[in-house]
DNA sequence: TAATTAAGGATATAAAATATCCATGATTCG
DNA sequence: CGAATCATGGATATTTTATATCCTTAATTA
């Protein structure tokens, strides 16, 4: 079980438009080429977040990304089903119904005991990642990284 | 982000493995008969089980599958991770060190903070795997499966 | 000896991930 | 107005992974 690449890209330009000055937008050229990635496949991402209502898209020169919405209101989850999906990550396919010994008098009923445990686990995951917001870590990224870094990436997005 | 069917497949034998009267031992064609599965493929699911220590088979005309240790000894987790790798669902390619700005002079250390987050999702996924264990399902299974699906099902394995 | 088994290697096919490229229309600036 | 820049999204290509299938081998049993 392995997230694509694009969640790590989508995440870490999430945070870094969520400790934007207000109204402050970055393009994708700009985020793909300050974290290192294709600009076209950054791009896909992107658009994810933007058609899930994370972010918004202006166009022209002076145009970009910015957070749709507050900073607290959006958390990794957010992210990460957005390019991710949401579908969760046990499919159960019934196999229990294969059973040559089923019969229609037997009627089982509810949901597979074996897909609940599943279930439930996806459910911990998510709930995990709702725990923290893009504000929460933004705030631990201006605690952490050593101020003069930070300086010099605001600089640089800014004149960018 | 996706568990392959074989872990469906892997749950389902292990359970039924657990439920099993002492030392008896099921095949792969007989696992793969009575889950509706091809035996080809769900004999790569076994072998994953096996090489991890989870099952041991025996050849021959009697031989087949059984648990390698007890049924409360062995979690979901074993079992998934038996089959999909223990690999973390995220994998951080440190994009950060991406950043144009940065200068060996600005140190950074530690992980990097939206891996430490993904990370920390991905172990509550674990613990939460890890707290069932094929007992405690075959148990439910015996509890909740209709007594005469049951039977018959025991009946089938042992006559097969 | 014949039948059956797990183990495992080789190979084939289908699906998903990881991109790249280009056309379009909106926006800005000179 | 015209050129540059942008997001959006469609089409396509390449690589990797998932999903198998087939076959050989050696062990075991009857």
């Amino acid at each position: 079980m392995r997230l694509r690449n694009q969640v790590e890209w989508a995440l870490h330009c999430a945070v870094l438009l969520a400790g934007l000055p207000d109204g402050a937008r970055l393009s994708t050229r700009c985020l793909a080429e300050f974290h290192g990635v294709p600009k076209e496949y950054l791009s896909k991402a992107l658009q994810g977040l933007a058609q899930a209502g994370l972010i918004e898209g202006s166009l022209g020169p002076t145009g970009g990304y910015r957070l749709a919405r507050p900073a607290d209101k959006i958390s990794f989850l957010d992210v990460v089903e957005a390019v991710e999906g949401a579908e969760p990550s046990f499919s159960c396919t019934e196999i229990r119904r294969n059973n040559p010994c089923l019969r229609a008098s037997h009627g089982i009923t509810g949901p597979c005991q074996i897909a609940r445990v599943m279930r439930r686990a996806d459910q911990v995951w998510r709930d995990e990642l709702r725990a923290t917001s893009l504000a929460d870590m933004a705030r631990t990224v201006e605690r952490e990284v050593p101020q003069a870094l930070l300086q010099a990436s605001a600089e640089w997005l800014a004149g960018y």
